[in-house]
DNA sequence: CCACGGATGAAACTTACTTTCATGAGGCGT
DNA sequence: ACGCCTCATGAAAGTAAGTTTCATCCGTGG
């Protein structure tokens, strides 16, 4: 029997939407009609019978039951009934935020302010909600474990993965990032069983880091992708997976808000990381800290 | 056709569960059975079948379609949906997170994950609400009109300068960001009126980022700082102060939430100045997007 | 003892959901 | 260019869920 390409979504109570939102690239063209339609209303396609559903995406409920199955559930009721639920907790953004959405081009300041900071905030929580604990802890254990980790990124992917490496060195891993793809390349192919590689891509198709991380998997190193795609290239070079989840929106503040879920699931896993010794990583963190304390003006702390 | 009775619930969109609670006493035995069930858990009634419903009630499917005219829907599907929100809604708040706190020494990674988003994305939001909007657009016009913009910053706060300075550029604005105190200084020196410099520092109290904006004033530039505390060092030498608003916490998880509030900020500011020339603006992305296309590996659907 | 009416479940029926399968389009190697 | 293969897709068959109908049962009051 041929198995469907199922994308668990049992360990996310709360990110249903964001999840489907995610594998949407990965759907097939009648697949995404159907995800469209749930995603732009979700409440809607909850009281819709699966006919209508079909109907209104165009398409067979053949094909809406493929989507289900696509998306992790079981069948058409079960998708309904977590649609529903999820329309409910969802609270309405208070004003005319444009969810995800593009900013309107007569906005003045404040409403930019809010709409991106709901979007940014959005997904930070988000992320968290679809992060899986599972793998993190066994990205944090082979890190815990490795020889030395590589980090890789291009463009803005690229302050985090600098930014991870920074975090990992304050603690006395042994991480390096790279800026530059060759160099990348020459350190992958020194990568070795034991070692870890990690690769961070938004939309997991940049293909500078994805070759560098295929070398590094060549090598024998664990593998860990960090992308907002579930089923892009970059996941297929990875053995640990980790999404975030920034809604798809325009090419730059879809951007943005995927940088600052990167930026958390990296902290996550540093924090993880440091957790493991405590002791350690705290004296590593004061000793650095103390090391740019003759950098500082006036009292250290001036609380308002 | 005899009528059954039937009390309308469609007016109260929150209440199904009390609602049906009040009649309970109103219902026949075997209703009665299924109501108590379905008051229960709510949830896990929404997920069984009707079938299963009335098993587990010890009665039959009819009664249970009886028991959703009985409380006013329309049938079986229908109040499975109604109680599959009203369930989802009815979830507590945050449970134990940590509320701007440390995480406890024996906290698992979900946890850890939890607090470190709750915290990142209060600071993202709470940072929103406390940003002056008339100091921004100030800050918008100056970088609008400026002929050349300094962003500075050092450690942590350097990659959001860095990543300001990008943003910037990419749409156009002549902008620098150095990653050394000593051309940093250079830089500011050559500034001059109508020039902008932008300091970034967390706590306020980077000397080396004070000191060059601190230059860059002298020379008659337009000076903004970027700190989450309102009266450090930074704010005396700057012409405008954008505040962020992460939670004071220990200094390691403080620094990650500031950051995330420190990007937001940087973002407003990048779609202010974008917004003030749309047109221009875009192509200047769109410009930049396609450059780096041809780095991208197959964005096409991938299989798992 | 016999109507009578309401409650109830068995079974018939309808609708919704799921599976299977044939078709056709598009890609890939020869 | 050709044929092969894979995959997406909807039609139709099949199954399960939901709904209606109706006969039965039970208690009640004549």
């Amino acid at each position: 029997m041929a198995k469907s390409p199922k994308i668990s979504a049992s360990h996310e109570p709360g990110g249903l939407i964001v999840h489907i939102s995610g594998l949407l690239p990965s759907l097939s063209p009648a697949e995404q009609r159907v995800a469209r339609l749930v995603v732009a209303d979700p409440a809607d396609a909850a009281r819709r019978t699966i006919t209508d559903l079909a109907t209104a995406a165009e398409t067979s409920e053949a094909t809406v039951i493929r989507f289900c199955r696509s998306v992790g559930m079981d069948g058409y009721p079960q998708l309904r009934i977590r649609l529903a639920a999820e329309a409910a907790r969802r609270v309405e953004p208070p004003d005319a935020r444009v969810v995800g959405g593009d900013i309107p081009p007569g906005a003045d300041l404040a409403q930019i302010i809010a709409t991106i900071a709901f979007n940014d905030a959005r997904a930070v929580e988000e992320t968290a909600e679809q992060l899986d604990p599972a793998v993190c802890e066994q990205v944090v254990d082979a890190i815990v474990n490795a020889g030395r980790i590589d980090v890789y990124g291009a463009g803005a992917s690229g302050f985090v993965a600098s930014d991870f490496q920074q975090k990992l060195h304050r603690i006395g891993r042994t991480a390096f990032y790279f800026p530059d793809v060759h160099t990348a390349l020459t350190s992958a192919a020194l990568l070795g069983r034991g070692d870890v590689a990690v690769g961070i891509s938004h939309t997991g198709t940049t293909s500078d880091v994805v070759e560098v991380l295929e070398q590094a998997r060549a090598r024998g190193a664990a593998t860990v992708a960090l992308t907002n795609f579930p089923r892009s290239p970059i996941t297929e070079v990875a053995d640990f997976v980790l999404t975030t989840a920034a809604r798809e929106t325009t090419y730059r503040s879809g951007a943005m808000a995927s940088r600052l879920a990167q930026l958390t699931v990296v902290d996550c896993l540093f924090v993880g990381v440091a957790a493991r010794n405590r002791a350690r990583a705290k004296k590593a963190l004061e000793a650095t800290a103390e090391a740019v304390q003759s950098h500082r003006v006036g009292s250290g702390r001036r609380r308002a």
